[in-house]
DNA sequence: TTAGGCAATTAACCTAGGTTAATTCTTTCT
DNA sequence: AGAAAGAATTAACCTAGGTTAATTGCCTAA
């Protein structure tokens, strides 16, 4: 894949929501990151203000706290936008890192210069409105789940929502998505079993 | 204070971010609420596909679980924008309920026709996109809080997060914003109060 | 083929916070 | 002022999930 492609399916992803998006404004220049399995795209604490973009692969979201211990935000499969939009638009460090689960391709463009040229777009400026809509229920509903559903349902409720994951990842990873400890998803699922024959 | 009064308020609370807004697009009629202290703005399930606007008092959003827990969500004082993105955009039923805390004057927009005529205004578009950010921003720093802080910590942070709400807001309501019983709240005040004389 | 290393399970024990209920302290209403 | 209702505290007990560590299973590399 050369930076034309990327570029263009980058470009097609906005597309897409169907709104009318002049990418002639945009001059600056793109970035290529070409992540291995188990490496990370930006660690928490950097300065990550750049808007990404996931062409192939999987990643996650991962938060370590004072004590050590892993919490995986989200999980990020191509094609879509990653990144932190905290450390974007306010230029503060990153609070959590971005880890491949697979190796993976994304590109990149600096956010400030980004901004700059395609906020006198108004398709681009109602593609960023979604975007960030989108992020937010989805963050809601999250803090939802955290709040009124036990772990055992939060196991539920990921197994539903990423079949395909459930099987090809580590436990650990769906434990530390879930808010626990892997010894404990272990006994959930060591119950669950039992339930239900 | 008149509807004049209260337009001119909603209207005054956006160009502050310095964005040049055209109201004169906006001609879908404003309506205006008055909350008791006690009484909800909206119910937790309703329709509430409306934009509103708080100009004056304190409010909370609640979110109660199936087994009747209570879940503080967020604190409102007021001048702010109020409401639920998630059912605004997608025109679901809201998760939460906003309950006043003081009695309360909010005005409101049906969503869907007031975007409808703020769209083409690239000003709006551009508030519209700092508003989202920040109100993600606020539910990232809350996740982050959620996840790797213990309940006591919490507490001291609710502390200095609002210093004026801790000595005037019912225990209550403080523990189900931290995600505690009050019980356990009494708890840790007692431990902390023993700790540091 | 086997040794080394990591992932998952299991068991024993621990702790933060939940539950219930009794007690005291505050409001508020008459 | 006194009664009634609600808010906060305290105590006793319970439970989900954390911690540590031993055990088993699996994969890979020599």
């Amino acid at each position: 894949m050369d930076r034309i492609q990327l570029q263009n399916s980058f470009e097609a992803y906005f597309n897409e929501l169907g709104y009318d998006i002049d990418w002639q404004r945009l001059t600056v220049p793109m970035e290529v990151h070409v992540i291995q399995k188990g490496d990370y795209l930006f660690q928490q604490g950097d300065a990550a203000n750049r808007l990404y973009f996931l062409h192939s692969g999987l990643m996650r979201y991962v938060s370590v706290s004072d004590e050590g211990k892993e919490f995986t935000q989200t999980f990020a499969k191509s094609p879509r936008i990653i990144g932190s939009t905290k450390a974007m638009v306010t230029e503060t460090r990153v609070l959590f890192g971005i880890q491949a689960l697979e190796n993976c391709m994304v590109s990149s463009y600096p956010w400030q210069a980004f901004y700059a040229q395609m906020r006198h777009d108004m398709g681009f400026l109602e593609c960023y409105a979604r975007f960030l809509e989108r992020i937010f229920i989805i963050k809601e509903e999250r803090e939802n789940a955290f709040v009124k559903h036990s772990a055992e349902r939060r196991y539920l409720d990921f197994c539903a929502a990423y079949p395909e994951l459930k099987n090809t990842l580590p436990q650990q990873q769906i434990a530390s998505y879930i808010g626990i400890t892997p010894v404990a998803l272990s006994r959930i699922r060591q119950k669950l079993k039992l339930s239900q024959g």
